[in-house]
DNA sequence: GCCAGAATAGTACGACCGGTCGTATCATGG
DNA sequence: CCATGATACGACCGGTCGTACTATTCTGGC
């Protein structure tokens, strides 16, 4: 790996701490070149133009979430197992993290980037439609295994599962409240317990 | 009213929409100004800060919303009819209004606002710790009209009612989905029925 | 119908924005 | 060991930002 390849990974990553704390408007090519020690100039050099930046911004990011959550789901039993695996990293990631610091980029940027139409609208976009139907594949898995009722709505699942991660993070970053993450399983409990076949 | 207080209360109100989409950061006072046919410094003449401009917007929302959603769910008879108005205004109010075309701003600058410590910070965290108060008092008073369990956790339906508007929110602006407000009803239903006594 | 004061516009400022340019330094293959 | 391309630099571009000061226009009470 040549050295401007690694001095390009190393500005991604700082652009991602900025911009998950400023979003990716906020992030700028002169604060990020005084992040990193470099001039602006020569960290534009990395790229064609700032959009060009943003999307690798985002893609990293995507991919970031993708095996820091996805992974380990997939590598899991489908059904039950999966979504708890599931469930608790998605909960570790949405946590503070030093690579991350202003908690998931992904929600950060979705509101930031919900009304301004383009490219990077588009990319993300089409990146939580496709996260969405995997959590929808994981629900019905669910349902196959036989740990869900048959009658079970994936896509409703799907929908409240990530209305609670959504929630925890809003909880925790703005309200600063410490019981987000006591919530957050309770709250993922309950939709298994709905989930559940009735035992009678 | 004088008719500077007009014109003031003219530019908020532009600058609530624009503040919809563009966030208060993006809100900037050329912008603005052009938006209403006013000359920046005319405009600008009305407030001390573009800091001031931002906390009356605030606020604006704030007020808004209170009127729009609180209000009539305030007025409506306690239990699961308060929290059927509340859900339903609520709902309501999320959707594309002209007045907020970028959708609430309220959410909108929840997660802009999230890392940026400051009194504006502070003013939308307490507004919001306020309103997660009133859910709990609604869902508390869904217990003492013996229309939910006695056990029924009234900070976790809280967080769980609200929960579902903000991933409303996210999918029906990003994602575009057709289905955010069926699935919202459904997952609103489910809420209650999780919240019933046993029907044994 | 004038005049005080409010309301708006004009002008200028320093800072920063994304982006370009020419140049210097570095790494490396022949 | 030198030539050459990759990499980074500082200076600078036109524009926009928030904000300050000044000048003009509008308006309502006498």
């Amino acid at each position: 790996m040549g050295k401007g390849t690694l001095t390009r990974e190393r500005i991604i990553g700082r652009a991602v701490e900025l911009a998950s704390t400023d979003g990716l408007n906020g992030l700028t090519l002169g604060k990020l070149a005084d992040g990193i020690g470099m001039s602006k100039s020569g960290l534009f050099a990395h790229f064609r133009s700032k959009e060009d930046l943003q999307r690798s911004v985002l893609e990293a990011a995507i991919d970031a979430f993708r095996r820091f959550v996805y992974e380990p789901a997939a590598a899991t039993p489908r059904g039950e197992p999966r979504l708890r695996v599931l469930f608790d990293h998605w909960l570790a990631w949405s946590q503070e993290r030093e690579e991350m610091p202003g908690g998931c980029l992904l929600m950060q940027v979705s509101t930031e980037l919900d009304d301004q139409p383009g490219p990077l609208r588009d990319l993300l976009a089409q990146a939580k439609r496709d996260w969405r139907q995997t959590l929808i594949v994981f629900a019905r898995g669910g349902v196959t295994a036989g740990h869900f009722r048959a009658e079970l709505d994936p896509a409703l699942f799907a929908f409240q599962l990530e209305a609670i991660l959504l929630i925890t993070g809003h909880d925790r970053r703005l309200l600063n409240d410490p019981l987000a993450s006591t919530h957050a399983r309770a709250a993922f409990e309950a939709l298994l317990a709905a989930a559940h076949p009735i035992t009678s």
